[in-house]
DNA sequence: CCTTTTCTGTACTGTTCGGTACTTAAGTCG
DNA sequence: CGACTTAAGTACCGAACAGTACAGAAAAGG
């Protein structure tokens, strides 16, 4: 081991907890590096000697929030129908866009929409985060076409793609201030449009 | 009439048009006044003489748009059934968020997320003309479900949630970049959610 | 004609932005 | 104890921001 310079004074895993509130609340572009650092609770040079640059405490925080506040996404995927795998999903999406502890909506969604500036760099960044779950959930859809779980004719990535679409709409309707009843009043409406098997295949 | 001082140079609702475009690419906060005022041919004083100031700007953006860039919204209302409507208003939606000749997505959508600084009242500003949709929506759905024309169980509030939950996920899948063939796709999907009566009431 | 009224253009205001020298503090190593 | 290494804090940088004072230009009213 043996740290040779001055101690870090602060825990850098805590105060990326922080950003990612300010990022999730303000956007990119809005959260400045003041707001920032005096929510991190540290000072400026310290925020870059410790992550760079806003850009890649950005990329941190975005990384952070897909581990730790999109967890139940990864875990949708593991139910053992389609059905289920979407169900789960937009339940826990709903519930996670509403949550009192933290932001309404959704860092990924809300983070930069516009093009102008550097935030066209970062729409396209958070654009591909969210094309990568996109294309997971339709590499688990196009596995149960393949099981037999959902109907043949399936298209797995326009599926995939309206489930997203779904939980984005559901995004910026929680950004707006709608309550988590009605966003899971959404979800019941979405789910009908969710093929299922007539129940005779399952073992 | 008589018209006193020095006349205009410029026509302003031209102006507004160009000011429209830049507030849809880049949102309320990455629309600097140069980027506006550059794309409208004006002067930085032209444009506080004519419109007061940015946010009263992006109010008549707001406006415009509304009016010439949603018309689809108004007449989509006025098909016959219920379905129709739906169906009417997500094609045409479709189509509009991946026009060639104008900027991806929605403005509405696009134009402010994020709560930061001023952002916040936009936010608020636009969240709210949104709703005004979805009410609109909401109501023509009531009169569906009056008429016979969706199950009496329905509640018009919550499909017409869905419906513009569905238009706004799209609108942030066609910021991101989706073709208009993909939004149609998941517009197929997401009518398999709107209830149709059995036909056998249609006269 | 000259005054009045309104618009245009330049040049500026104060503020905030992201980012950075540079000094001071707090540790380990010899 | 110094010598070295790294973090923290202050005070600043140039650039961009929304908004404006002011001088000149173009029309109508008299």
């Amino acid at each position: 081991m043996a740290v040779r310079g001055r101690p870090r004074g602060f825990d850098a895993e805590a105060a990326l907890d922080r950003a990612v509130e300010v990022f999730w609340r303000q956007g990119y572009e809005g959260a400045s590096l003041t707001d920032l650092t005096e929510a991190m609770g540290i000072n400026r040079t310290s925020m870059y000697a410790a992550f760079g640059n806003k850009e890649e405490l950005f990329h941190r925080a975005v990384a952070r929030y897909a581990e730790a506040d999109m967890a139940y996404a990864r875990e949708a995927l593991t139910a053992p129908t389609a059905y289920e795998v979407v169900e789960s999903f937009l339940r826990a999406n709903a519930d996670a866009l509403t949550r009192a502890d933290r932001p309404s909506g959704c860092l990924s969604v809300q983070g930069a929409l516009a093009e102008g500036g550097d935030s066209g760099r970062i729409a396209r960044f958070l654009a591909d985060s969210r094309l990568a779950g996109e294309r997971a959930l339709a590499h688990r859809l196009a596995r149960a076409v393949e099981d037999g779980d959902l109907p043949a004719e399936t298209d797995p990535h326009a599926l995939a793609r309206y489930v997203m679409v779904v939980s984005e709409g559901n995004a910026v309707h929680a950004a707006a201030g709608a309550t988590r009843a009605a966003l899971h009043a959404t979800v019941d409406i979405a789910l009908r449009a969710i093929p299922r098997i007539p129940a005779h295949a399952a073992a």
